[in-house]
DNA sequence: CTTGGAATGTCAACAAGACTGACTTAAGGT
DNA sequence: ACCTTAAGTCAGTCTTGTTGACATTCCAAG
């Protein structure tokens, strides 16, 4: 351990550097999703549909359940957006084959169509930010997210990286 | 430059490496505001109420239309806010001695101590987060958090660092 | 000095997206 | 047969965002 981490030297720990550091989140999260808010400002759609097309795309063949847990939020409040996105033929549901009562979802062409269309948007963001900060900042950013989760979500979030990559 | 900075060994800019920083930001922003959304949940008020007695502490005095310039959000809706706030003695809004038009908001004592209900709940996350991390990582975090911010928020958010510390 | 425009803040009405609670339908499992 | 689980629906509420209209105050140009 260097002599930061130890004694009286937790600069990186006062109060001053942890509100930094809230405000810091707070700034970039607004960053974060100002590309796919203005794609999806024209379209009848908002950030909650991003949300669930993101997962379908990064899990196809999701159950709801499954979404919902990711999602966190009320079936009710999934099946609104899911919904339209059916209707709209973004999203296929499938019945499940083994067990019936499932559906499983898909993105149509359509789908994925808007899928690139807004992640295109983010991970330009993302990659000059990477950029820009280095792949030692980018490594230390990584570390210090995956801390502040719950450990629910980063169960869920490591489940995801496994199938994914 | 290091080697993995450049050539073929930009991994740290692969498609599926940003994909996985954005599910993390998010994951991450959901641990961010649990915290203080479970303890405002029991009130009449949500996290729109946070931010702003977030940044009223942060600067004390500061104006109506400042502090809409750090929310991002439309005078009509932060005000709706603020005047709960008001009512319920968390907030007084004094007006301009100078220029009449504008109103100086500042944290009551009950304002003051939910606020710190608030941030004490959210710095103890971001304590732990900041401590399993390590120093090092919360250097690289800062820095790719700056760097996905627009830039308009980035000069707010320097400024706030600079009247604040 | 007055008057018109700009800045600041307030009121009212509405929409999106979250929530709870109650209920239905269909399919599995014991 | 019975209970549970998965999914979907209907109704109502809350928070937080939006627009539009309006009042007040300031300031500067005529």
């Amino acid at each position: 351990m260097s002599d930061v981490t130890t004694g009286e030297n937790l600069l990186f720990l006062t109060d001053e550097q942890l509100r930094q550091g809230i405000e810091a989140m707070y700034f970039a999260y607004r960053g974060f999703t100002a590309d796919p808010d203005r794609i999806l400002a024209g379209m009848a759609y908002g950030r909650a549909h991003h949300r669930a097309i993101h997962f379908i795309n990064r899990a196809p063949g999701t159950t709801v359940n499954n979404l919902l847990l990711l999602l966190g939020v009320t079936k009710q409040s999934l099946n609104r957006v899911l919904r339209t996105l059916i209707e709209d033929g973004l999203v296929e549901s499938r019945v499940g084959t083994v067990d019936k009562r499932e559906r499983h979802l898909f993105l149509t062409e359509a789908g994925e169509a808007l899928e690139r269309r807004l992640s295109d948007a983010q991970r330009a963001r993302m990659r000059t930010a990477y950029r820009t900060a280095g792949p030692q900042a980018v490594a230390g950013f990584r570390q210090v997210l995956e801390a502040m989760m719950d450990p629910d979500m980063r169960r869920r979030y490591h489940a995801m990286r496994e199938s994914g990559a």
